[in-house]
DNA sequence: CATAGCATGTAAACAGTTACATGATTAT
DNA sequence: ATAATCATGTAACTGTTTACATGCTATG
């Protein structure tokens, strides 16, 4: 996918929000982030090295004793870079739907095996419907900016409406192939 | 991206519908499935040639006057992969909203500025919505196995409910920006 | 004292994109 | 004639993944 590179606008976002290590910025990725972006852990600890050899971060001065745990700081540089694409329109993101890739071919296959798809689909958007209702929670007591807490909770209405959508399709497909079926 | 390549079942699904030369697929990526599934045009040819050598799609025996449009049909090997690839259960799709990761971000800039980007956002979905009510009318008039009928339309249906979804938030989220920003 | 989680990285492979290139056919 | 669309490809690049590697720290 060699697209504009976003990992580095991820990196730099999280580090606007105050000093981060590596794994600070893959333990959000896999939790208050999840529901709408993902990004494979080692490709922070690249990024983070060339972030700061470009000068948007930059390592908080280490005692040589520790030498774990490096944290970093965003650079006045790199909130100006961050600044910039925050301004830019977001592109259109990509759009792969391997369940409805499989559905639209599904004349190929049995009908219980479509079902079957659909309601592993049902389980992992109920399962995500659960997350995001911790998400939800963790935001309300979370201290932040009036403005930060609106943001964070349109991030989790959208993820929240789109899954409910999601769940509802797939318990009336589910339904529906089954009646197919036989 | 380098998950489990995925564009060969693409290709041979389609096929799988009948004979499709590459422009056939690329127009199929364009109109039909555009809202499920994205691939660059150019993707589609070396596929072809791959999936040939493969013996899993067959090149029509070519009448040597007209160089043009090489139709595939796929082979009994390739059913044999489509349908065993069918089976699997559908990978979770990798999620990446670029919209809700600036908005994330969002106490980095103007509320202003968001608002413009939830606007576009809304814009698109309605164009989305567009697509899938001419796609819905296609499907409609298109001769197919009572099972195909129900597949394309669980298909567009999902399509619909959730860009449904996202229209809602949209109007609502751009509302809230607004009252933000002053 | 074992195991789970914390924490940081490297190297190779690859899927898919971007940019480039070419020519036929059809409609205005 | 001109433009748009049909139609097929190649080459280089690159963002991201997969697999590998290492060692500390807290807890039961």
């Amino acid at each position: 996918m060699a697209r504009k590179a976003k990992t580095r606008f991820l990196v730099l976002g999280l580090m606007s929000q105050g000093p981060r290590t590596g794994y600070d910025v893959a333990v959000a990725l896999r939790e208050a982030n999840a529901f709408f972006w993902h990004e494979t852990f080692s490709s922070i600890y690249p990024m983070l090295a060339q972030l700061e050899r470009e000068g948007l971060i930059r390592a908080k001065p280490e005692r040589r004793t520790a030498r774990k745990r490096r944290s970093y700081t965003i650079t006045a540089r790199g909130r100006a870079a961050l600044r910039l694409w925050l301004a830019e329109p977001p592109e259109p993101d990509v759009v792969r739907n391997e369940l409805l890739l499989k559905l639209s071919f599904g004349d190929a296959t049995d009908p219980a095996v479509l079902a079957g798809h659909v309601r592993y689909y049902l389980k992992r958007q109920e399962a995500a419907m659960t997350r995001l209702d911790e998400a939800d929670s963790r935001v309300a007591k979370t201290p932040a900016s009036k403005e930060q807490l609106l943001l964070w909770r349109l991030t989790v209405d959208l993820g929240r409406r789109v899954t409910a959508a999601r769940l509802a399709w797939a318990k009336e497909a589910a339904a529906r192939l089954d009646r197919l079926g036989g």
